[in-house]
DNA sequence: GTGGTCTAGACCACG
DNA sequence: GTGGTCTAGACCACG
């Protein structure tokens, strides 16, 4: 379910932080659904509990996840990190498309691309 | 020309890269143009020789520009760096779309946010 | 193991390459094995950390080893190194046959000191 | 009759210093031969005349030329220098035998590589 | 502790 | 003056 690249240049509590927020969002773990603790899920990834501990926290920022003294951590109801967690990709989204542009890529190419993609994810799903 | 951001992620020898890059591709920097010397260009900048050092020496690398010992450096007349930027800046497109799809943001949306940009920096263009 | 020749025109931080170069291609350093840290390695050859750490990183780009972020360095198991290096040596090999010619030595005589080399280089391994 | 290639790792200094001796050893340029001036020189190959006036000093050094006051260099008459030469040649070519045995490359095929490149050199002669 | 980045500043070869 | 290498040493993120 989730999986690290240890070879990536994302920090790896940046990727379980993503992971997470992803299997939120797309309703694999329901509101409050209690996560593996700190402890059991380093071990499960081979990783160091802080590092697991240090996502953790950053998703409590973020109001993805919220802790209860001496229990553990549970998913957030809130019904806004939908919102924010898809403000954001479009940002990402856009800001590719003007990289695109700035480097001389005509505008059918990109459009073009970007259907392809969206088709060949959709082909995907219903495999 | 070249502004650096000193709060970003990216090391500011990447992002000088990144914007020679640019330059070069949009054909600002012409092939054969000599570049600042790398003293100079650090002085501008108000960062250290080391560090612009390090950008021209991967530009090297990547054959964007070439070194003349003694002289200088160059912008190359490779055409195939345009091809591959293309393919590199399209490639985080499609990886962009991917998240886009993955954060459960429908096709058309995705599709709309790509046109909004595309014709947002056309228009920017005839500005 | 790792022996630095201050005098040589190939700088320190070349040596340091080829010379790890070679002990993984002659299975010395075997597959993910940890290198020595960046200033450990500096400390014992008696070299600054930059120096080291250049080396790391141009074998790192050429795929001689891999670093894990806040582990270390470790060698690589692409099998394709071996073959690069191969290729690398041997072009080397022809361009210094190629000079003996121009040099106007007579292929005999070059057949014979390639032939000598090899003997004797046999007979040491044997040792 | 002299190309220098300004991307070489070589300094063009030395470049020049080899072709003139090698046009000295294929006899080319016979003994006693006037070479051309300093100035000259430069103008004609578009470097700075430091850099012609460094190889003429170091080939003088080396006894393949030697200079007149007020006249001009001219190529030695010296007998050693094509066997000094030639020695240094055939340093260079088994120290490359070395690194192809240390690569792992087996004598057979080093044998082979060699004898292909002298024979397709024999051929190129023969045109 | 580990590598990555950066500064400050030196010395060198080449031109 | 130009780039290339190197030292000394700092600070940072990550683990």
């Amino acid at each position: 379910m989730i999986i690290l690249d240890n070879q990536s240049r994302l920090p790896i509590y940046e990727q379980l932080k993503n992971r997470i927020a992803e299997l939120v969002l797309t309703g694999v773990y329901p509101p409050d659904m209690q996560l593996p603790s700190v402890r059991s899920l380093a071990r499960e990834l081979g990783v160091n509990p802080n590092t697991v501990q240090k996502a953790y926290q950053e998703l409590e920022r973020e109001q993805v996840i919220y802790t209860v003294g001496g229990k553990g951590c549970f998913i957030s109801t809130n019904p806004l990190i939908r919102e924010r967690r898809c403000r954001e990709t479009l940002d990402r989204l856009t800001a590719a498309v003007r990289e695109c542009h700035r480097a001389g890529i005509p505008a059918e190419e990109i459009r073009r691309a970007v259907s392809d993609t969206v088709d060949r994810m959709g082909e995907e799903d219903e495999t």
